[in-house]
DNA sequence: GCCTTTTCTGCTCATATGAGCAGAGTGGGC
DNA sequence: GCCCACTCTGCTCATATGAGCAGAAAAGGC
């Protein structure tokens, strides 16, 4: 029955010993009839073969390991990656993240002068969880058009004004719509001096906080009426995933319709690609194909997740 | 937000660098400008309060907390309690405990010269995770009446056999049916020479190892015969929680029905209750009641268990 | 505001632990 | 059977860590 690996045996009761009853390890080795340095030997075999875990459970704890092989696997700056612990409530993980991206963005250094963001329920987090003083003179400038035809108008504007009070900075919002109806008017909006003066702002932001929606008719374009359901249908038949600032994109992170991208006002994603620090805040069971999108596709620098996003991002079923 | 508990945080993280990470103390500090006895003591205080979980993951590890609270509690000479490490799994539960029990029984010491057994599924297990010569010269006695009337007839035996083969022992097998139909019957075939001298033998056991079943259509009373499954029924009804050494007791340990118990071969509960060491095998999410019966009216002096029913019977809703 | 009491900090020192090494034991090839 | 290669064991020694303590800082009473 056994006798065959009774080193492991031993080794259990070795870890049982030494970390359940805390005894010292000479103690463990007088109750088993060892040597400590056996016993030494044995719960370095047990930690190595995985028998031993040690985890660490706090809403802000961060799973390091995770985080190293992410930067990694797709050439991160960063990676912060917030434990699961169990659940699988969509909010709470936004909100763990959230509050990552806070902590992220307060240790951010250099501190940036200006801060680029887009809006939404992920961003609104960030900021409901920055701490006040998080940094100051931080300058924050919307990077794609806002919500103005329901309730929700208000929400991506107290997001920015959030983030910049808590910093001690000015806002500044985008004021268009975030998709228009005809390529013409959007391009004539963004000649308006003051839209183009928030554009350019935007553009030359030193960082950039953003996140990404899943392409569904829970899709916040969609409750805020720039896109119909049957709209979002047609673009996940297209092949998109999801939305970053406003635009839809496919699982190689490509626009999927460049006639509906041309009518999106606010910052390309190719200029998003080339900035040189965008912070990428994506958390939540729904959202994985998206975050793969994202960072395959290089857009953003530092990515803020959940551990269970994480493990999807390095399943080896997708090789990078 | 926070600020509040800035040293929770802090120690959080100094737990990611030293565990995750595994840095020095020393290291974690000057990451986190900290003294190296601060970051000691962050890390004291996170093992405190809980945020750092260590665990022994492996099926034949043992809850050694667990097993000191139920000692305590149940005033038990000894508890083992095996991990249940997610799974809910009857089978899967019935036979880590089984082998927890072989474990436990092949490190007994004195080792016993006669040991007395019940049968049942968890005891066949129990018999096939013994190690050979897990010792030697233990004799075995069957201490309830054998299942005769379908195929499981051998399992019984078999169970006897092999746990005294393992050991170079002797079986003896107890020559009756579990529960006759009129009490002159039973009465007279304990009288009978040879069951006799079996029972006094089991009466003078050195230990004592059995399980209990759950009072129900599927109890293996049922299914050999002996009971129907209305019978079962009218028991459950009048309290039963399930049988202990084919006798049915109540959530108090009592016997259910005396008349059912009059004819019904084997050690009486008190006999057992008598005993300097019996040992029970009881595991598995269905027995959570049986178990509690058994170790609060003291039928066993050692219980073998799992983490679930180990946890069931430490909830403080049921009083000692 | 001043003093007492409590908590917190940075230290010394004893102890626990892991790295590295030489000799003992083990197994396989011939 | 003998030798070589390999693993395993028990050691020395350097390092990491926790206990205990005195002074600093903070909190509370009046």
């Amino acid at each position: 029955m056994e006798a065959i690996d009774n080193d492991e045996l031993l080794s259990i009761r070795a870890a049982e010993l030494y970390y359940d009853e805390n005894k010292t390890q000479d103690e463990v080795g007088a109750i088993l009839k060892l040597t400590r340095w056996k016993v030494g030997r044995l719960l370095a075999s047990a930690k190595e073969k995985g028998f031993i875990r040690i985890e660490i459970v706090h809403p802000r704890a961060r799973r390091l390991t995770l985080e190293r092989s992410l930067k990694e696997r797709f050439a991160l700056a960063d990676a912060i990656v917030v434990p699961t612990a169990g659940t699988h409530d969509a909010d709470d993980l936004r909100a763990r993240a959230a509050q990552g991206a806070a902590d992220y963005l307060a240790s951010l250094r250099p501190v940036p002068r200006t801060l680029g963001i887009s809006w939404g329920r992920t961003l609104h987090d960030v900021a409901e969880h920055l701490a006040e003083g998080w940094a100051t003179g931080v300058n924050v400038v919307q990077i794609n058009g806002g919500v103005s035809v329901n309730q929700r108008a208000g929400t991506a504007a107290a997001t920015a004004f959030e983030i910049a009070r808590k910093a001690s900075g000015q806002a500044t919002l985008l004021p268009s719509p975030a998709i228009l109806e005809r390529r013409e008017t959007k391009l004539s909006i963004e000649a308006d001096r003051t839209v183009a003066g928030v554009l350019t702002m935007a553009a030359n932001a030193s960082a950039y906080l953003y996140s990404a929606g899943v392409a569904g008719a829970d899709s916040a374009l969609v409750e805020s009426g720039y896109l119909t359901g049957a709209d979002v249908d047609e673009l996940v038949r297209r092949g998109a995933v999801g939305d970053v600032v406003g635009r839809y994109i496919d699982a190689a992170g490509m626009i999927v319709d460049p006639s509906l991208d041309e009518r999106t006002v606010g910052m390309s994603l190719d200029a998003l690609r080339a900035a040189t620090t965008s912070i990428a805040v994506i958390a939540g069971e729904g959202k994985h194909a998206v975050a793969r999108a994202v960072v395959t596709s290089g857009l953003c620098t530092v990515l803020v997740t959940d551990e269970g996003t994480a493990l999807d991002l390095l399943n080896p079923d997708f090789p990078a």
